[in-house]
RNA sequence: GUGGGUAUAGCUUAGUUGGUUAAAGCGCCAGUUUGUGGCACUGGAGACCAUCGGUUCGAAUCCGAUUAUCCACCCCA
């Protein structure tokens, strides 16, 4: 296949057929957003490439190998996002939103590029819907923020997404930390993975996460994080966990969860399901206190996670969720001759203009082909218009599902008459009659 | 970046030990006479068998390279 016809590597198409489900989850994610509060916020899609060396984390894989990075013809570097957060978190600086007054909370929902090697739940381009929350400290806003996640699992319907919480600590309490570790794992430098020993020098929490069992063997008396949380850090993790008790959402507590961007402080988490093969986090976020500082603000504590649209979708289809279906036609107006093409176009904009979804014939085909149409595109009510009809001003209408029909006039009032029809059948339809 | 798998119509696949016009189902289009869809029937369009090269009288089939794609590592949503 030529290159005009191809589409780049890691990229993906949503078609016609399938875009309902796009629709759909964004609608609900949007609509859940706005129950807990989060305003959309919309930023670029690229960026000063300095923002997500500062923002993300220049240590990270995300900065140093998998941006899609490249200087204007003005010699700037700017950079396609890897994620949500640090967009959303520059705006809201750059625009002295947080003096409008605390929390700030926004949700977005975002096209991000990473340049890896895709495989099932990773792509190149992928799509993400975040919240994010400015200004505030309490733990309950942590407990908040994972409900309004678990909110939008739940009335997607999805099965087996497991909650898993952490808390990797402030930056004081981690540095003992990460020293314990290196302790620890000094001792058995010999035995671990090549990845894992540059890991020891570069990040040591990661060793924890580690898929060689071997290292995961290793790891498993490490030190824990919680043990060496100091009394604040300790106390926040409690509380939240007390709050999602509070909440009823069930969690596990996994010590090994880590994060891979540099922003993250304290609380940490990720909703996993095994149903889409090894990229299993389908939800990932946190508390990130230092953020709104480092990209040269106060001190702003902060939190907020983000969803892997693909991922969700991927795991709804293989946990063989239905999403209904947006409705197509409501009235198919079939016309026989060029007379009753012509007044069916004219009766099908009414029809429009009156809110309701109408079609008619726009390639030219014969009755019955036109009426073949009409029941594939799930047309609710469908119309013959002929010289007769037109003759006799009336026409009928033609309940699709059961073949009942109805007489309206064609007149002015068409699209009023064909509402009434239209409206009394799904008030028996809801009737259950 | 490192491994492994797979490449035949829009989709899912068949193609027997290399042997003439590459097959089926679904989908698409048209028709089955007089003005009505779903079912059924008939017909049609649609594939240089991923590409390039090699072995052979002869390659979708065997060999090599390339490309694409999938899966895993890594990393993350």
């Amino acid at each position: 296949m030529s290159l005009i016809t191809k589409k780049i590597k890691g990229t993906e198409d949503v078609l016609p057929k399938e875009s309902f489900k796009w629709q759909f989850v964004e609608k609900i994610m949007r609509n859940e957003a706005e129950n807990y509060g989060f305003k959309e916020i919309r930023t670029p899609v690229f960026e000063h490439t300095e923002l997500f060396a500062r923002g993300v984390g220049q240590t990270t894989d995300v900065v140093q190998k998998e941006m899609y990075t490249f200087d204007t013809k003005g010699g700037e570097s700017v950079t396609l996002r890897p994620e949500g957060t640090a967009g959303a978190a520059r705006a809201v600086l750059e625009h002295a939103v947080l003096n409008d007054g605390l929390p700030v909370k926004v949700s977005y929902f975002v096209s991000c590029y990473r340049y890896e090697k895709p495989q099932a739940g990773r792509l190149r381009e992928f799509h993400q819907f975040g919240l994010e929350e400015y200004g505030t400290a309490d733990p309950v806003a942590d407990a908040e923020l994972i409900c309004a996640a678990q909110s939008i699992f739940d009335r997607l319907q999805i099965k087996e997404l497991h909650l898993e919480i952490n808390s990797i600590g402030c930056p004081k309490c981690r540095a003992e930390y990460h020293k314990a570790l290196r302790e620890y794992f000094e001792k058995y430098k010999d035995k671990l993975c090549d990845t894992c020993l540059s890991r020891l020098e570069k990040n040591p929490m990661r060793i924890l996460d580690c898929k060689s069992p071997e290292d995961k063997k290793i790891a498993e008396n490490a030190p824990k994080v919680i043990d060496y949380l100091c009394e604040d850090c300790n106390e926040h993790f409690e509380k939240v966990k007390t709050y999602l008790d509070g909440a009823g959402v069930k969690y596990i507590v996994n010590p090994s969860i880590v994060r891979g961007l540099d922003y993250y402080t304290k609380t940490v988490f990720e909703f996993v399901t095994d149903y889409i093969g090894s990229q299993g986090t389908v939800c990932g976020g946190g508390r990130y206190d230092g953020l709104i500082e480092e990209l040269g603000g106060q001190h702003v504590p902060s939190l907020g996670f983000a969803m892997g649209i693909e991922r969700l979708l991927m795991l709804m289809d293989n946990q063989g969720i239905e999403i209904p279906k947006s409705d197509t036609c409501d009235l198919y107006i079939a016309g026989l001759g060029d007379k009753a093409k012509l007044k069916a176009f004219e009766l099908i904009k009414q029809i429009r203009e009156s809110g309701l979804k109408g079609e008619t014939d726009v390639v030219g085909r014969g009755l019955r082909a036109q009426m073949k149409y009409a029941d594939k595109i799930g047309a609710k009510f469908s119309m013959v218009l002929g010289d007769n009809e037109i003759e006799e001003s009336k026409a009928k209408i033609k309940n699709m599902e059961t073949g009942e029909q109805v007489e309206i006039s064609l007149t002015e009032s068409f699209a009023q008459e064909f509402f009434q029809v239209y409206t009394q059948n799904r008030n028996r339809l809801i009737a259950g009659v």
